[in-house]
DNA sequence: AACGAGTGCAACCGCTATGGA
DNA sequence: GTCCATAGCGGTTGCACTCGT
C-alpha cells in the first residue's frame, strides 16, 4: 500500500504543514528526548563501522546498538564522515601496499591471495583511526589527510561482533547506569521524559530517578534544543 | 563585504510490513 | 481474504551554514 505523500496537488510541499508521518519522523529523529546529540565518540564510530561491515546499510539495526543515536543520524554520519574516512583509509592502505609491493615481491604474493574486502573495507583489519570525532570540523579533505593518525595495531579479529561491542563499548558506555536495564528497554527512556517542556507538553509519568540516570546524563546537550541548559 | 563551493543534517520520498476492521 | 491506516526502513534531497577567495 503506497502512502499518500505529504504534498499538495502541484507536488509542492504544503509550507509548514505536517502530516502525521512527518511529525512522527521529526519526533523520532530529532525531538525525542533521549536522543543523544553532539559529536560521536570513537567507541560509537567503531561500533558503527563494525556493524556496517557486518550488516550493511541496516541503519535501524545499527542504531539499536547505539542508544541515543537514531538511524537517520547514524546514516548521515556514515555518509558524511565515516565513509569518507574509510575511503581515505583505503587509499592510504593502498599506497602502503603499493610501497610494500615495490619493496617485497614475496609479500605481494600474499596480498594477491586476499580478496579486496579482506584488507580494504573490513574495519577489523584496517588500521584504526585515532582522530577525534569532531563532526563539526570544517577542515577540507586535504586537511583531514594531514590530521588523521593511523594506528596500525591489529584488532583481534576472531572475537564475535556481539562480544566486541559489549566489551569494548556498550558495557563501558552504560556502566554508570548499572542497575537500570536501559539496554534491554531502549524505549523506556522515552517515557522517562516526564518533566514539562511547556504547559502544552504532556508526557508519560515515570520514576523521576529514571530521568536523572537516562535522560539527563546521556548527554550534556540533551536539553539544549529546548533552550534548557 | 560579497560570492561561490563545500558540508552537515533534518526532512522527504517510496516502499514494505503489520495489524485492525 | 480484502482493504485501509500506520509504523518503520533505507535512499535521497534541499537548505542553512561555514569557509575560502
Amino acid at each position: 500500500m503506497v502512502r499518500t505523500p505529504c504534498r499538495d496537488k502541484s507536488g509542492l510541499k504544503k509550507g509548514l504543514s505536517r502530516c502525521g508521518k512527518s511529525c512522527s519522523l521529526r519526533w523520532m529523529n530529532y525531538l525525542r528526548p533521549n536522543i543523544k546529540r553532539g559529536n560521536y565518540s570513537k567507541e560509537e564510530e567503531d561500533i558503527t563501522i563494525r556493524l556496517h561491515q557486518q550488516l550493511g546499510n541496516r541503519w535501524s539495526t545499527i542504531a539499536a546498538e547505539l542508544p541515543g543515536r537514531t538511524d537517520n543520524e547514524i546514516k548521515n554520519h556514515w555518509h558524511t564522515n565515516l565513509k569518507k574516512r574509510l575511503l581515505l583509509q583505503n587509499s592510504v592502505t593502498d599506497d602502503q601496499k603499493s610501497d610494500q609491493n615495490s619493496q617485497s615481491e614475496t609479500s605481494s604474493q600474499e596480498e594477491v591471495s586476499k580478496s579486496p574486502q579482506e584488507f580494504d573495507i573490513n574495519p577489523m583489519n584496517t588500521p584504526q583511526i585515532l582522530e577525534s570525532s569532531t563532526s563539526t570540523s570544517s577542515s577540507t579533505d586535504h586537511d583531514q589527510v594531514s590530521s588523521i593518525t593511523i594506528d596500525t595495531t591489529p584488532v583481534e579479529f576472531n572475537r564475535s561482533l556481539e562480544t566486541t561491542i559489549q566489551e569494548d563499548s556498550v558495557a563501558n558506555f552504560f556502566e554508570p547506569y548499572a542497575g537500570n536495564n536501559f539496554w534491554t528497554e531502549p524505549f523506556l527512556a522515552d517515557s522517562s521524559y516526564n518533566f514539562n517542556i511547556s504547559n502544552d507538553f504532556l508526557a508519560p509519568l515515570i520514576d523521576p530517578g529514571y530521568i536523572s540516570l537516562h535522560s539527563l546524563l546521556l548527554d550534556g546537550e540533551l536539553l539544549r534544543p529546548y533552550g534548557l541548559y
